[in-house]
DNA sequence: GCAAAGTTGATAGTAATACTATTATATTAG
DNA sequence: CTAATATAATAGTATTACTATCAACTTTGC
């Protein structure tokens, strides 16, 4: 049987030429994944991605304005692809409750090595959203970035799953800040585990994250 | 009657010479907290801050290694204070789920204007320790940094509010990851408020922020 | 009151970064 | 097969993040 093959858009605000219309701007993204990892991102550059990819500085340019947006551009790609999964763990589910479970799964459980969607891996990819993504917006422009809708798909999941938490109970408050707080909260917790361990509690080889945040959602909605 | 004069002292290994033992490096904490919030953490340079309060940019660098080392030492600063207030705080109070009220309260509370200590604007500082914290330890030195005791301060504060909450219910697993998901939370909400609301439900005016992680933390201790 | 030590100012210099520009060459599309 | 488009090769610029040197001034210890 054939994977069935998915297909992750972001949205073209983000780049100058599509990296997914030509085997350089493949390259460029997924050698830029990898290097940030590497390097992490303030190390960084464009020349450096060059040299790695031996092409010039000045063609990542052609699709990338500068390396702030290249960064905006795989988290959009990451938080699109959480949102489908999203759809794909929630479908043909009743029980809003179940439906919830699932979502914070999703959103909360480590990246596994998995058939990667096309040229980008996904395990990578996520530790950059884990070690990077604060950088993407705690910026002078986030403003005039987000009305040009950089951040539109962290949003969109942010509301999707909002929309799941109203269904269980919908006189709920906060539900925007209650699933913002479990996302960044999960990654925060694997970054500190890795890092900073006395700041959390999380035991390696046990899924503590998504337990926690999965206790803590339920009963703040009871 | 004379307010009492406290002092908060930031550990030696955050700067090369004590800025606090001079007029000029008092001047370059308290021009640079301006500075920061004015042009945000990444435009803000040692040439520019030098300029601000005539004294060349090699005068700046006796004082501190880097631009990154000034910021830890800056929010080294804000959690001193803050576990100070955290002490006073909960001073002489009976009840256990009193004292983390209040702790909660300081933790999640916007900072107001207060009569400050020393050369230090509390309020610019907070306004920094929200947008530019995660760069502090969002980094390939993390850990060596780590080692170094660069966090020292904010390990203290989340380690005391943590024993608070093990007061209450000792046995409770993950007394760290929660009070380092409120600290976190509060500020991160502070922020989306501001700048990408659709991921939050604070209403300005309200203390919505307060609330929301103080019924959290009881309801998830219950 | 004075030498020694320490602090600051003035100035210069360097490697790396984050771009921009130009022209030549290759590829592809109609 | 020509025209448009993409990429390579190369150069250049302003800014950043430092480091170095030396003179001038200030403080301290005796």
């Amino acid at each position: 049987m054939k994977n069935l093959q998915i297909h992750i858009d972001v949205s073209p605000e983000l780049y100058l030429k599509n990296p997914d219309s030509s085997e350089l701007g493949r390259k460029i993204v997924s050698n830029s994944i990898e290097m940030i990892n590497l390097l992490g991102f303030e190390a960084f550059t464009f020349k450096k991605l060059g040299e790695k990819i031996s092409s010039p500085e000045s063609s990542v340019y052609r699709y990338f304005e500068n390396k702030h947006t290249l960064l905006i551009y795989l988290l959009a790609w990451y938080w699109n692809w959480i949102d489908y999964r999203l759809v794909f763990a929630t479908a043909n589910i009743d029980s809003s409750e179940e439906k919830l479970k699932k979502a914070l799964k999703v959103l909360t459980q480590a990246t596994v090595i998995d058939q990667s969607v096309s040229h980008i891996n996904e395990v990578l990819l996520s530790e950059i959203v884990v070690s990077e993504s604060a950088k993407a917006y705690h910026t002078k422009e986030v403003d005039s970035e987000n009305e040009k809708g950089f951040f539109k798909a962290y949003k969109q999941v942010v509301q999707r799953v909002s929309d799941l938490v109203l269904a269980i109970n919908e006189h709920f408050e906060f539900p925007h800040m209650l699933i913002s707080t479990v996302i960044e909260g999960a990654h925060q917790q694997r970054y500190f585990a890795e890092h900073l361990p006395s700041l959390t509690d999380v035991k390696k080889e046990t899924d503590s994250v998504t337990e926690f945040y999965t206790q803590m959602v339920f009963k703040v909605l009871k």
